[in-house]
DNA sequence: GTCCAAGGTCCCTTTGGCCG
DNA sequence: CGGCCAAAGGGACCTTGGAC
């Protein structure tokens, strides 16, 4: 009978329990209690019913489940729950505190940091997500959530363009616990570095020291006295490796308004700094001076035919500029996206860097010694002495001779200076037609005036006048009435390939002039003795094709540094020389002559492999 | 456009006090 | 007691306005 019908033999205990409980509570009404009296002298358990409160609160888990159940009963009633609630919260409140008290105390440690601990090591590896991810306050971050967004925000499903709130929830995290204990400042001193390193005023420091996001200035001001020593520490470990110096010099100006003398400050200070490059590839082996010593002795002199390019630096310089030709057509006209992706219209790689590739380097303090004086870099030099045998050498005999300022040009300098010497070549006159004087002031291009004008203000003004030229070039060649009709005609990349060589020739290629040897004694035609008419030129078309081709140079120039090619610079470097010595300036037209002499006569492929590639990358 | 002067503003450094 | 920070001093730069 039991297995046959369990439900009434669950059901009739129950019924007949209920009916006993509402006797014991009549019981309990006709004696004046209440439920509540029952249970209180239950929980106070005092002498009989010390066996009753031991049940109540007895771990075993039938009793356990059931005083939940009864709270549990409380809370999801509708009469108990507001009770319940208002009467937990408090409590609750306070066992959330505590909890967050408790939490916060245990991350101290993680997050405790002085600034004289600060280690470039330290800025590299710096990541808030690394620093508080790992930190266990779950109840202050539950808070924190909870505060930091809707219920309806968090239903929603969630896309990498949402709102980045984990991120702003560990800075907040920081800025708490910062606010708790100075110590904890491994996140501030982090931001601290970082506004500094950005140029934030001094004012908006103190802003963000007071808002618990950094340290205060004065201690950013002493990590970055400390981190320049650190920095100089390792510069002299990367001294012991294979490794380049570069120099440049710094000119600090001061005010000119305090009195000149002996003793005060000068209106402007010179100094040198160096840097040191760690070099890419290279092993010690092939930075040996031995070979270089040898191949230098054997070498003969450059003869003119080294300041011509060669044949295949020509074929590849003329399809560089073909694809730059083309890529200033697309830049500007709509209607070329499919082509301009083609493989063709790409720049072809010569000697490209290894993709993602970064030249490790170390600056070192500025010196106000001059620089040709090895006192200042006493250090430097202590260091290397204690290097390898092979490195010593090599550094020693570098140093000694001085051959490192063979390199001192850096490739941005070249750049800058090919610009100047363009503009220098160019300029001409307000009221020549054509010439950059000209052309700025239609462009409205001011600050262009000077001698040695900012680099980027003219860059950008000379590739404005560049890409004007080629577009009108295209707008001529391209035998449609307009450049959108042109787009619309749907070309292939090898036809726009073929119209930007003919503009190339046409637009790019001056042609050539020659004046009477003897201008007394013009030209005649053999036969009849009549004097030839003078051939007549157009010289604005002339000039305007001139600059052209130089532009178009100072373009590949400029382009191939920024995307690291070294191939690219050293097809055209014979031109580019032959430009600096057009316009006078001697210095540099010599440098790429020494360049040239070292890459063909002096260094080994390795040495030269190694150093081209940081020549790229040095600015200076 | 250039020069000059004055006042305001900002930055760096020092010093003494406070806090964990 | 060590380390950090607020306040203040000192110095140089920046802006403004005027003269030429």
């Amino acid at each position: 009978m039991e297995t046959s019908d369990p439900i009434s033999r669950r059901r009739r205990p129950k019924s007949r329990s209920k009916g006993s409980l509402l006797t014991v509570l009549r019981d309990l009404q006709g004696l004046r209690l209440t439920v509540v009296d029952l249970l209180m002298a239950i929980i106070d358990g005092n002498g009989e019913f010390e066996g009753f409160r031991n049940a109540l609160f007895s771990p075993k888990p039938k009793n356990r489940a059931a005083l939940l159940g009864l709270l549990d009963r409380l809370i999801q009633d509708d009469k108990g729950r507001p009770i319940v609630e208002k009467w937990v919260f408090p409590h609750a409140l306070r066992l959330v505190c505590n909890k967050v008290h408790v939490e916060m105390e245990a991350a101290k440690p993680c997050l405790r940091m002085y600034t004289t601990e600060v280690s470039p090591e330290f800025i590299e590896n710096w990541d808030i997500h690394q620093i508080m991810g790992p930190l266990a306050t779950p109840t202050l971050r539950s808070v924190l959530e909870a505060a930091g967004e809707s219920k309806i925000s968090v239903a929603k499903p969630k896309s990498t363009k949402s709102k980045n709130r984990f991120t702003a929830l560990l800075i907040i995290m920081a800025q708490i616990h910062y606010l708790r204990s100075w110590h904890s400042a491994r996140v501030q001193i982090g931001l601290g570095l970082q506004a500094w390193a950005c140029g934030t005023s001094r004012q908006m420091i103190d802003v963000l020291h007071r808002t618990g996001l950094t340290v205060s200035y004065n201690s950013i001001s002493s990590m970055v006295q400390s981190l320049a020593d650190r920095s100089i520490e390792r510069a002299k470990a990367a001294s012991l490796l294979p490794h380049a110096l570069a120099y440049d010099n710094i000119n600090i100006s001061s005010s000119i308004y305090v009195e000149q003398g002996p003793n005060t400050m000068s209106k402007v200070q010179s100094g040198t700094f160096g840097v040191i490059y760690e070099l890419l590839n290279a092993r010690a082996e092939d930075m040996s001076i031995r070979p270089l010593i040898d191949n230098l002795q054997r070498s003969s002199p450059l003869d003119m035919s080294d300041l011509r390019m060669t044949p295949a630096a020509r074929q590849s310089y003329l399809s560089q500029t073909a694809v730059t030709i083309v890529r200033i057509l697309t830049k500007y006209v709509r209607g070329f996206e499919i082509q301009s992706a083609d493989v063709a219209l790409q720049h072809p790689p010569r000697r490209p860097l290894p993709e993602g590739h970064k030249t490790v380097f170390h600056p070192l303090r500025a010196s106000t010694i001059e620089e040709a004086s090895i006192d200042g870099n006493l250090l430097l030099t202590n260091a290397r002495i204690r290097g390898g045998q092979n490195i010593r050498r090599k550094d020693v005999s570098y140093w000694e001779r001085r051959e490192i300022f063979q390199l001192a040009f850096g490739s941005f300098h070249l750049a800058m200076n090919l610009l100047w010497c363009i503009l220098e070549t160019h300029r001409g006159k307000q009221n020549q037609t054509g010439s950059l004087t000209q052309l700025f002031s239609i462009l409205e291009k001011t600050r262009l005036g000077g001698e040695q004008p900012d680099y980027h203000t003219l860059l950008s003004a000379l590739r404005q006048i560049l890409h004007g030229l080629v577009l009108n070039a295209w707008r001529m060649e391209c035998n449609y009435s307009s450049l959108a009709d042109f787009a619309k005609a749907d070309p292939t990349p090898n036809d726009l390939l073929d119209c930007a060589r003919r503009i190339i020739n046409k637009y790019a290629t001056p042609d050539a002039v020659f004046e009477p040897v003897n201008s007394k004694a013009p030209p005649k035609d053999p036969r009849s003795g009549v004097e030839l008419p003078k051939p007549s030129i157009d010289v604005v078309r002339n000039n305007t094709a001139l600059l052209t081709r130089d532009l178009l140079y100072a373009s590949e120039l400029v382009d191939a540094i920024a995307t690291g090619d070294f191939g690219r610079v050293e097809d055209i470097l014979p031109a580019i020389a032959c430009m600096f010595r057009g316009s006078g300036s001697n210095n540099y037209s010599t440098e790429i002559l020494h360049l040239l002499f070292n890459i063909k006569e002096v260094w080994t492929p390795v040495f030269a492999y190694v150093l081209l590639s940081l020549h790229l990358t040095v600015t200076s």
